[in-house]
RNA sequence: GGCGACGUACCCAAGUGGCUAAGGGGGAGGUCUGCAAAACCUUUAUGCAGCGGUUCAAAUCCGCUCGUCGCCUCCA
């Protein structure tokens, strides 16, 4: 297996510090704004390792981070005229909402910044007695300096760094690069007491503190989104191998971002949309789909059509499904083989074995998904072929089983057709209910054995206008929803 | 200014030295059908931004040029 390192800029083998255990850390989010499709790629990327880590075997564990105490919690507080905790409460309420629909799992230790001041403490005087930090009027930071990896992450020079530095001039600060550790809160903030007096941690030391209690020193994978290599997780590394003397972590991992109109999605440029205004519009399934069909280090450009297109790839899946539970539902006490009875067995046995090279390297789940169209190409070809018998069932079957295998590490589907269309009518907004539906059907049945076509095909055209659209077979009238 | 990424068909997108350049969408033609839809078949890149170079062999490695974007400030 093998996984691009930010670190060292290369694909590399992966090998887990621990045979058999993958330890990883994902950094969660802020919580004092609604999440957007960036924070969904983000989760939706790392669910997946997860996901396939389980699947390879390997014995996981998985931390993703609450920030819920932080500047921007503060002044959202003061806006919405809530407490700071209350704040964070209700957007990490919405975070979890979001998460569902799309089909996040859980993390296995989920904790949340304020829960560990005093760990964060007893690092913060550890960096202290070592030299690396220091107190200046109530806050301590953390010296650069002092640590010569500085920016090996992030590719940078501290020289440089400091040269083009735009951050505002800080009096207390030794160096203008210095990051807090702690900072010192002003009257009216929410503080905790330490031996600097009454404050608040800084964003980086969080990770440290958590990651450290969780999952020890130096472990596997750690990742988030690409912007937060600099300053998070540079900041992140110096203090946590500063104050352990240990290598951090392993393998670092960051995805790319959504753009639209070519441009980053970012708050600052409002260019954004969140999950909530986008499960409005597109299932859950196709917005989940639709961040997995790419790469998750390339950047991908949102767009309505490209969600569209989601929903017409998962629709060929789902029609693919219903085929098979037709098909496994006839008689089968005679037997006739299909034309392409080989070019099946073929592909079935070298199915997993693809999916799992794609997987491994570097989670090519854009890939993966490929191989499960040819699957289904291949499958609908001999279910055309009209085959029965017992070799058919066993074939047939067998396809079932290895693409719901494949479907479960990402997550995607895994529901029955009927809940698909049920979701489309919802979010088409279909004005028909189900009866209506099969009402019509039967008015057309008439009509058709009748062989009056004007008026089955009057019934058929008005039922596209509402979005059904109506498809013949021989055992009689299957119905879906327009995508 | 410093550092980095990307540029593959009409659109999205995989492929980072060697079988005929995955897969999806769209277009065209066909099979099936009362007609459709779905499904399937054929077709749509002798070529991977451009120009050089390395190599028996390059979309893939190197150099330059053009274009797009990102990070350097909170940001998934």
């Amino acid at each position: 297996m093998r996984i691009y390192n930010t670190l060292t800029a290369k694909k590399e083998d992966f090998v887990p510090v621990k045979p058999g255990e993958v330890r990883m850390y994902s950094c969660g989010i802020t919580a004092y704004d609604h999440c957007h499709i960036g924070h969904a790629r983000s989760a939706i990327v790392f669910d997946v390792m997860r996901r396939y880590m389980r699947y390879k075997g390997y014995a996981t564990t998985y931390i993703r981070n609450f920030t819920d105490i932080d500047d921007k919690i503060i002044n959202r507080a003061h806006q919405e005229g809530l407490a700071w905790d209350a704040v964070a409460k209700k957007y990490i309420d919405e975070y979890y909402r979001d998460m569902d629909m799309l089909g996040v799992g859980r993390a296995d230790v989920e904790p949340k910044a304020t829960e560990y001041i005093s760990e964060m403490i007893a690092i913060i005087r550890g960096l202290i007695d070592k030299g690396h930090a220091y107190e200046s009027a109530g806050s301590v930071y953390f010296e650069v300096g002092t640590f010569k990896e500085y920016g090996r992450l992030s590719k940078r020079d501290l020289e440089d760094l400091m040269a083009g530095a735009r951050i505002e001039v800080n009096e207390s600060k030794r160096n203008p690069m210095d990051f807090a550790l702690w900072k010192a809160s002003k009257e009216g903030e929410p503080a905790w007491e330490s031996p600097w007096g009454p404050g608040r941690p800084g964003w980086h030391i969080e990770c440290s503190a958590m990651s450290l209690k969780h999952l020890g020193e130096t472990f596997d994978i750690h990742g988030g989104g690409a912007d937060l290599i600099f300053p998070h997780h540079e900041n992140e590394m110096a203090q946590s191998e500063a104050f352990t003397g240990k290598p951090f972590v392993k393998y670092w991992v960051h995805n790319g971002f959504i753009t639209v109109d070519k441009e980053k999605m970012s708050k600052s440029l409002g260019n954004f949309f969140t999950i909530k205004e986008i499960l409005h519009k597109f299932d859950a399934e196709a917005v989940r789909y639709f961040l997995l069909s790419t790469h998750y280090r390339s950047p991908i450009e949102f767009s309505d059509e490209q969600l569209k297109e989601a929903e017409v790839s998962i629709d060929r899946y789902y029609t693919t499904v219903l085929r098979i539970r037709d098909f496994l539902a006839q008689d089968q006490s005679q037997e006739k083989a299909s034309i392409d009875e080989k070019t099946l067995d073929t592909i079935l046995g070298s199915f997993i074995g693809s999916f799992k090279d794609a997987m491994d390297d570097d989670f090519n789940t854009a890939l993966s998904i490929g191989g499960i169209f040819e699957l289904i190409r291949i499958l609908n070809k001999y279910l055309d072929g009209r085959p029965l018998g017992s070799r058919s069932v066993e074939l047939v079957t067998r396809a079932q089983n290895l693409l719901k295998e494949a479907g479960d590490v990402l997550n995607l589907f895994t529901r029955t057709p009927e809940a698909w269309y049920a979701s489309l009518m919802r979010i088409k907004q279909v004005p028909m209910t189900e009866s209506d539906i099969l009402a019509k059907i039967r008015e057309r049945r008439q009509a058709r054995e009748n062989k009056d076509w004007a008026a089955a095909d009057s019934i058929r055209k008005d039922l596209d206008a509402q979005g059904i659209i109506l498809e013949d077979n021989k055992d009689g009238t299957a119905w879906k929803i327009k995508v």
